[in-house]
DNA sequence: CTATATTTGCCCACAAGGTGTTAAATGGTG
DNA sequence: CACCATTTAACACCTTGTGGGCAAATATAG
């Protein structure tokens, strides 16, 4: 099984950012990593597996030289960054990627962990709760297709 | 049969919930699993026989790649996880749910638990009330339809 | 090039949260 | 009213997350 789950948890004064131990152990478990590569993802971070990311690298070498590749490599693969572990299981975030996902900034210190199939997702959490209510306003009016998939 | 009946149950402080004994039994017998999914369900939490969740994952693979499946997958799909009884017949709901229903804040413990077929709804008891409230005010416009049904 | 500040990594200790068990309370049923 | 099933409370134990101190490394200023 893959990263399953949200927890709340929250990144210290140095900007550090605790990893479920659930996802760590998937980590080593699933994927035979320590580390992670972290970098920007819609506003939030994403995390992958190194193993993961090196597959990634290898797709992104052979795509032709136009704009997608151009912008993708500005918005992704530029601002990566391998990080390791300490020995309470937390990571350090780069400061830019705080920066990114406006944490740190005047005292926003909690963040939403979500693990989804493959990566890992770092969120602000108030943004992650006002992108995640509006999900849930536009789903309000889908109630036939919820019952049609079993919900 | 399926999950039936409201149940006004509690959390303890650790926040774990009392399934009741009626539902355990019926998710053996009928669905064969000890295991249940839970997830957030239109502000409250919606929990599912696995083995029924994991029809629904196979559905939702399906499922072209456009808002609604984004919308489901962030709702529904990413803060899924599975839960197993202990010995009092009792699940651990994980933190991100509880504060979805707004359990847990202050104090607040009630929680009712109702079967719908296929799955098992638990709520706020609070905010049951009100929702339950709202319904019946709009039924009382629907006289004409209701004797149709033979109610 | 040296001195001072800032960042990063490492370690410890504490606090919060989760798990399991036992015992008491509650509520339905005969 | 008493019995039984079931839920709730209380507790101890373990895991995990968080904060702080310190030293090494890096950057900044003099």
């Amino acid at each position: 099984m893959g990263f399953q789950g949200v927890y709340y948890n929250s990144v210290d004064a140095k900007g550090r950012a605790s990893i479920p131990a659930r996802f760590r152990e998937v980590l080593r478990e699933t994927y035979g990593d320590e580390t992670l590569v972290v970098t920007q993802d819609r506003s939030g971070i994403a995390a992958y597996p190194v193993s993961q990311w090196e597959k990634f690298l290898e797709k992104f070498a052979q795509l032709p030289h136009d704009q997608f590749r151009e912008d993708l490599h500005l918005t992704t693969v530029t601002p990566a960054a391998h990080v390791t572990f300490d020995k309470q299981g937390r990571i350090q975030l780069p400061q830019a990627l705080r920066e990114y996902c406006q944490l740190d900034t005047d005292g926003v210190r909690d963040v939403v962990v979500v693990g989804g199939d493959g990566k890992i997702q770092i969120w602000n959490k108030t943004k992650y709760l006002e992108t995640q209510a509006e999900a849930e306003r536009r789903m309000a009016d889908q109630r036939q297709k919820r019952f049609e998939l079993g919900l």
